[in-house]
DNA sequence: TCTGGGGTCCTAGGACCC
DNA sequence: TCTGGGGTCCTAGGACCC
């Protein structure tokens, strides 16, 4: 029987900015009054990122404006994010986590799933290990955890969600009819707001009820999202804990411009600056794209993308970009664009290197040039030198 | 001054081939 | 005066997660 734990920090964004306030000298702490971590909204990245408890009562959601969450409650306190110490802090965790197993699984920047299938505990133990764990952290790191306990990764998860902060949970097999199926449909993991929607109007209402219905009524309005839904819904997953990082399927990168925009220009800069943040990430990384997209949000807020398959595998700057520029124009249309960004995806570790007889640029050159910019921009950490290399490039063609 | 950013997965439809 | 059908690859858009 496997037995896995599914640990996520608690509000994790406004707990971990608490501990580097209170660090740095920070009169209070931000947990125990009502606060939120939120972008800037002059820049209209104004919405709530994390709350606190206090802030919770209020009725203040995750993802909701500023705005709203300001109108709810009159003093709420506001900090802006921190990522770097975010970063920071989750890998600290990681490394903690991988003193008990090697079989971690990160599933976002504050949540890990472990494998301690093999430590060959009694129920007394892991129980026992699941409160060490929450309390050693609490200690050492000034922040808590929620446990969630169960014999596969969907139940460690849903168990992690029953209650919170600070607390230990399980969801074992024994356990899904009493613990699972009273919970209300949109709870069960994967089940957003579209999907519930249909569901209630099927009359299933809990997850209880979605595990008992008639799995061909089921079929019929999701087809083959069904047969996940009908094995979450009674508990069931075989998913495994997968240890290995760095084996992300797409980078992007994305901005909320200050104001919208159709300037053919000022995008392009954009793009190019994103193009170079992807090109890096992908050198630091060893890899190459194969595919490449510009996704954009209009002023009415309706999103549209365009991809293309590049002809070698690449993750030179000059290159991504390049074959940016081709989609550009069909992507943004007439739109007034609000928010814009490059995506790369069917990422490979080899490159498949052509040497085309028509091409003048030989890509050995390109690759050597493109190390000393790499060097420079990460000694400075900045991408100053980028803009010069592109806009000569530009002229030229 | 209402509405971020980074991901994964799925689906329907079109192009193209034999 | 008829135009099937299986298969693959690719794309845009949508749902969902934290």
């Amino acid at each position: 029987m496997n037995i896995i734990f599914h640990i996520d920090v608690n509000n994790a964004f406004l707990s971990w900015s608490a501990v580097y306030l209170l660090q740095n000298d920070y009169k209070e702490d931000i947990r125990e009054v009502p606060s939120v971590i939120a972008g800037d909204e002059t820049k209209r990245h104004g919405i709530v990122l994390a709350k606190s408890e206090v802030a919770k009562k209020y009725g203040i959601k995750t993802a909701e404006t500023l705005h709203m969450a300001r109108t709810k409650c009159k003093n709420l306190q506001v900090f802006p994010p921190n990522f770097k110490f975010y970063k920071e802090m989750s890998n600290k965790l990681y490394e903690y986590f991988l003193t008990f197993t090697p079989d971690v699984e990160r599933f976002s920047i504050d949540e890990c799933f472990l494998d301690l299938s093999n430590t060959t505990l009694l129920y007394d133990d892991i129980l026992a290990l699941a409160y060490k764990m929450k309390n050693e952290i609490k200690e050492n790191f000034g922040f808590t955890v929620n446990i969630g306990i169960g014999n596969n990764k969907l139940c460690a998860k849903m168990a992690g969600d029953f209650s919170k902060p600070d607390k230990v949970h399980t969801l074992f097999n024994n356990e899904i009819k009493s613990k699972l199926w009273p919970l209300p449909i949109e709870d069960l993991l994967f089940i957003g707001k579209s999907s519930s929607q249909e569901l209630r109007k099927l009359n299933i209402k809990t997850i209880g009820d979605l595990a008992n219905a008639d799995p061909e009524l089921i079929r019929k309005y999701f087809k083959n999202r069904s047969t996940f839904m009908i094995e979450y819904a009674n508990g069931i997953d075989n998913s495994k804990v997968i240890s290995k990082s760095g084996k992300n399927k797409c980078i992007s990168f994305s901005e909320t411009l200050e104001f919208d925009s159709n300037d053919k220009e000022f995008l392009k800069r954009k793009i190019m600056i994103m193009c170079e943040k992807i090109g890096l990430k992908l050198r630091k990384d060893k890899l190459f794209a194969r595919t490449i997209a510009i996704t954009i949000k209009t002023n009415y807020f309706k999103d549209y993308s365009h991809q293309k398959k590049l002809v070698n595998e690449t993750n030179s700057t000059m290159e991504l970009y390049k074959n940016a520029l081709d989609i550009l124009d069909i992507t943004i249309g007439d739109n007034l664009v609000r928010n814009i960004g490059v995506r790369v995806s069917d990422l490979v570790k080899t490159k498949n290197s052509q040497i085309s007889l028509f091409d003048n640029t030989n890509p050995l050159d390109e690759d050597k040039i493109q190390e000393v910019v790499d060097d420079i921009n990460q000694k400075y950490n900045d991408l100053k030198i980028m803009p010069a290399v592109f806009y000569k490039k530009d002229k030229e063609k």
